[in-house]
RNA sequence: CGGGGUGUAGCGCAGAUUGGUAGCGUGCUUGGUUCGGGACCAAGAGGCCCCGGGUUCAAAUCCCGGCACUCCGACCA
């Protein structure tokens, strides 16, 4: 490829909408190019860049037994309506009406159409297991669409999902993929760390997420170094420590004006944080029947903890987006709930909910539901009870690790890649069934399985840049070595610079040569800018043959024979692409 | 959805308080001098100043109402 000829503008300066390194380098290089907020373009080495991505996960999917497909973004809303999910999926997902008034949403993820479409087809034993997938085009109303690719309304996913007729086999199934994944995120040059998740609106029984480790990560990811605990801080289970086995004091009631924190309480009556109970305080909608009464919740963790909203909303069986926190007020009227100084004695007309740390940790501190005041000796039993008692609090770093007691660390990812099994949660609403050997029905048991492609481009960006650009993997890089002509009017240069590109193309490498007329300089920087990670420079010491070679992640620019540089550029090439 | 910020040339920005029909840098075009890490000189092209309404002799500028983009939070398979 000629790079006069190629479509492409790079920017010196940095566009105002982009805030991390991938999307700003993305942009600058003129990979992609935004049209509205969160939908994207790409643009000639973005699109190459995207391909070779794609490309690994087809390969590594069907070396796994999936077989590729490819199914409408446009959907009816009947299928979501069969699998109950029309109204549960809430806002985000993209809905639309056709000239007759019918409804389709464009597709978040297809769970539904895949299952439609195999129980078109599968009726027996004999036709399992099956693993189907596609990349194609996803879309998500995102509420707030952010960091370039990392967060976009529009994208681009690899989603498979399979079919199984039991446990077994399903575990199979879910293992091939787990293995193909990390395949997938190796050849792209990916850390990563692969995380047990919370299955969240998706549902189904096991997830694990591939993250790839990033300070802009938006997703927290609990790890102990002592033992194999990984987790998402959201799904993170919490080892409860053993409660001291005190005597119950008697409950009493203390003044404590102004105490609206836990601070300030817990600094009032000389007590650790540790000692109290914290109420938060929501509000829950009905979303099958959003006209229904507020239906009130209080929740009660140890006055040290964070709420874990992800445990919370699972314990509920309510999705996310309905649960809120409190109006205050309003709730006060109606649950005996007061701002500061709520706890659990002397609520009504709402759910209780505590966490099992409470149960067995004795005189605690709450609120009195009263102004200024607070309860001492507060004891699980004996002065309250709550319909609710699960683990609701979020595991942090230094908190001890659920399997093994040593304290946790934590550390920020990209989530890339998602697996989850199903089990019956869409065959059984929607009739998926095969028939045994003995001519019995069961449902199938499924997985799904995702992998955010346009996601993983900008995570490979953050994960491998530097300030002058971007620094591809061989695998991803839109070419893999660009030919630097210093002058293009100079016949032994150009001539030496086009022998070195036949050899290269022969041997199978992506080459760009840079004949433009510019000056070195702008060559170099762009040259830096758009990240080939091989570079060959041919200049003056063209009339004795030598050229100079320089790897873009970092080395000498080596003075070398053009028959030298073509060498080490395809002995690199074969050793990592 | 709550709170902030910003919309002026492809990109980055000034001009607005004090109304008088627009400017800088970069990029682009042409000519010349240059030529190994984003050159220099000269001449150009390029703008419904986000949209709609209002005030005024006159609005990029003041007022009202929208919309978009963006940041923080909420939310997010």
């Amino acid at each position: 490829m000629k790079a006069s000829k190629m479509f492409l503008s790079t920017l010196r300066e940095v566009p105002s909408e982009a805030e991390i390194p991938s999307h700003i380098l993305l942009l600058r290089a003129g990979m992609i190019k935004k049209l509205v907020s969160g939908v994207y373009a790409f643009m000639p080495l973005g699109n190459r860049s995207l391909r070779k991505i794609e490309e690994i996960v087809r390969r590594e999917m069907d070396a796994a037994g999936a077989q590729e497909v490819l199914m409408s973004a446009l959907q009816p809303a009947e299928l979501w309506q069969e699998s109950g999910r029309w109204y549960a999926y809430g806002p985000e997902m993209w809905r639309l009406k056709d000239r007759n008034d019918r409804e389709f949403c464009l597709g978040p993820t297809h769970e539904e159409i895949f299952t439609d479409v195999v129980r078109q087809q599968v009726s027996s034993y004999r036709q399992l297991p099956l693993n189907l997938y596609q990349i194609q085009t996803k879309y998500r109303d995102e509420a707030r669409p952010r960091f370039g690719l990392i967060r976009s309304r529009e994208f681009i996913m690899k989603d498979a999902y399979s079919f199984d007729r039991d446990e077994a086999s399903l575990d199979d199934s879910y293992k091939a993929m787990y293995d193909a994944y990390e395949k997938v995120f190796d050849r792209c040059g990916l850390k990563y760390r692969a995380v047990e998740a919370d299955s969240g609106a998706i549902g189904g029984s096991n997830s694990h997420e591939f993250c790839a480790l990033s300070d802009v990560g938006e997703e927290e990811i609990i790890y102990c170094e002592h033992c194999s605990m990984a987790a998402t801080a959201e799904r993170a289970s919490f080892a409860d420590e053993p409660g001291a086995a005190a005597e119950e004091l008697p409950l009493e009631k203390k003044y404590t004006p102004g105490t609206k924190t836990i601070e300030a309480v817990a600094e009032f009556l000389g007590l650790e944080q540790k000692q109290t109970i914290k109420a938060l305080l929501l509000q829950a909608f009905d979303p099958e029947d959003p006209d229904a009464k507020i239906r009130y919740i209080a929740c009660f963790i140890r006055g040290d903890r964070q709420l874990n909203m992800t445990k919370l909303v699972n314990a509920l069986g309510l999705p996310e987006y309905a649960v809120q926190f409190a109006d205050e007020a309003a709730m006060g009227s109606e649950t005996g709930c007061v701002g500061g100084f709520t706890g659990p004695i002397g609520l009504h007309d709402c759910t209780i909910v505590a966490d099992t740390e409470l149960v067995n940790t004795k005189n605690l501190c709450a609120g009195a539901c009263e102004a200024d005041h607070h309860y001492i000796n507060v004891n699980y039993g004996r002065d309250y009870k709550a319909d609710i008692v699960t683990d609701i609090k979020l595991l942090q770093a230094g908190d001890p690790c659920p399997v093994c007691g040593a304290p946790v660390k934590s550390a920020r990812g990209i989530e890339v890649g998602q697996v989850f099994k199903l089990g019956t949660k869409y065959s059984v609403p929607m009739h998926l069934c095969y028939k045994d050997e003995n001519q019995q029905e069961h449902p199938v048991l499924m997985g799904c399985y995702g992998i955010g492609v346009t996601r993983t481009l900008a995570a490979v960006v953050e994960q491998n840049h530097d300030d002058n650009g971007i620094i591809w993997p061989m695998s991803v890089a839109p070419y893999h070595a660009v030919i630097t002509v210093i002058n293009p009017k100079d016949e032994v240069q150009m001539s030496l610079a086009g022998s070195i590109f036949a050899r290269l193309e022969a041997a199978g490498l992506e080459v760009v040569i840079d004949e433009r007329d510019e000056r070195p300089g702008v060559k170099f920087k762009d040259a830096d800018l758009l990240g080939f990670p091989i570079r060959i420079t041919v200049g003056k010491k063209a009339a004795d043959g030598i050229v100079e070679y320089k790897l873009r992640r970092g080395g000498d620019n080596t003075d070398m024979t053009a028959d030298q540089a073509a060498d080490a550029a395809i002995e690199l090439y074969n050793a990592e692409k």
